[in-house]
DNA sequence: TGTACATCAGTGAACGCGCGTTCACTGATGTAC
DNA sequence: TGTACATCAGTGAACGCGCGTTCACTGATGTAC
């Protein structure tokens, strides 16, 4: 199914490539609302209604875009990740390794950092597929979350337990990603999300201008208080009682 | 200048105002590329021509639109902010006024949220005039912190205080929002900001769906935190010795 | 109060454009015997 | 190895569409005297 049979599937399978190619090119230039068949046949020097061979339509070309770039961010995060935890002793240090990787992937490419986190494309169903990636990428975000409770190096979390209402609302996210851990954590890690999405997304969307003037420096600030927040102080971890 | 004097300058300015109401309603139905002089003018039932007497192009609508969408973000923050100080004897019960605000005000108008915050209008420059209102707005978030500090109610910063090219990277915030607050805040309420529109963007983009499924928990729970973060223990304040 | 002129709102036709998609076709590549 | 047929890639013309913008115009509203 991967492996290309004859010739012809390898043609094939060659040109589907250039075609999403010149397409993520355009996007970069122009946006996802300006996509156009038409220009990336010209660009590719055949005529528009070629393209029907290898994308069903616009919007089928479209979906597959959106679909590699989630691919690609997820793929970026995960390599960061197991190099991370290849060289550190401990979970905590391992921490900042994702969230730069998102930043580093949404600089090199802002447009499709637009299509993951940016407004939705108007009449537009992102496909159902994106699911995936999308898990990969938090899994490996909050992989040192996970193997730091399994060490038993998450300190108890003090004062009064969130209510059962917010349990249930964070629920999915603590079976899928968290499961086992306190809800103030799970609250915790999806908190920590939404804050590495704004700050990437206020930078790459240009909200910094002449406001941040460097912004990789408050980016690790906030990435080191993310850390201390959800109780990963790196170095020597101190063992809890805590059942792992 | 605000006051027309003749009833053509009546006129002129009620029919701008029912422009952009259309244009923002379409805009609210299509997204902002899809933003179309032709189809105002249709349901207005004038000519698109006639458009050009109000706007000298469809990007200065659009900027228009854009502006606009600034400033009913920023009013909305600001009554909120005067209420909340009307009724509260301390700053920091003030503090979740404004991110409700933002968060209804955005469930409100999602499209416009999109304008301010998304993935930026491809070849498309935000109005200068933006500054203003997104300062207001700013401003109206930490105002609670200011009104804090001014009582002597922010309690010393921990631990080692934050490099210098932190303090210089935003230096601009700092000068402009809060002035005399130690680095380690003003880097603080950035990232407040941050994790705020962050929350926000993902519930409005979709991002929650299956995942988190009540958001206004979620959400009231990160503000809580933020506020923690921020030294803004709500109630009674224990008023430190630093200078006010 | 009335007239002469300037200002301005709005019309309607026209411009040139690029778009997505369909369709009948040609010719090359693959497959079965 | 060779032939007959099926599969598939790509062409080129055409469809109908909606778009932003310009321009010469008509007629109503305002202004100066």
């Amino acid at each position: 199914m991967s492996a290309p049979r004859s010739a012809r599937d390898r043609v094939r399978q060659e040109l589907t490539r250039e075609i999403l190619d010149v397409a993520r090119a355009h996007v970069a230039r122009d946006g996802a609302g300006a996509l156009s068949l038409r220009s990336i046949a010209r660009e590719l020097e055949m005529s528009p209604s070629a393209l029907y061979r290898y994308f069903s339509s616009r919007d089928a070309l479209l979906s597959a875009l959106i679909l590699d770039a989630y691919e690609s961010l997820a793929d970026g995060a995960e390599r960061a990740s197991a190099a991370a935890f290849d060289g550190a002793d401990d979970a905590a240090d391992a921490w900042p390794a994702v969230p730069r990787a998102m930043r580093a992937w949404a600089g090199a490419h802002p447009h499709e950092w637009g299509l993951v986190f940016g407004s939705p494309v108007p009449g537009y169903e992102a496909p159902q597929a994106t699911v995936v990636p999308y898990t990969r990428l938090a899994a490996a975000l909050v992989r040192p979350l996970v193997e730091a409770e399994r060490n038993g190096r998450l300190p108890p979390f003090p004062g009064d337990g969130p209510a059962q209402a917010l349990a249930d609302t964070v629920q999915p996210v603590a079976d899928a990603l968290l499961p086992g851990l306190p809800t103030a954590i799970v609250a915790g890690a999806l908190q920590a999300w939404a804050t590495l999405v704004g700050l990437i997304s206020l930078e790459i969307f240009g909200h910094w201008r002449n406001t941040v003037l460097e912004p990789d420096l408050l980016f690790e600030r906030a990435v080191a208080n993310l850390a201390g927040d959800l109780g990963l102080t790196p170095g020597v971890g101190r063992p809890t009682d805590r059942a792992s």
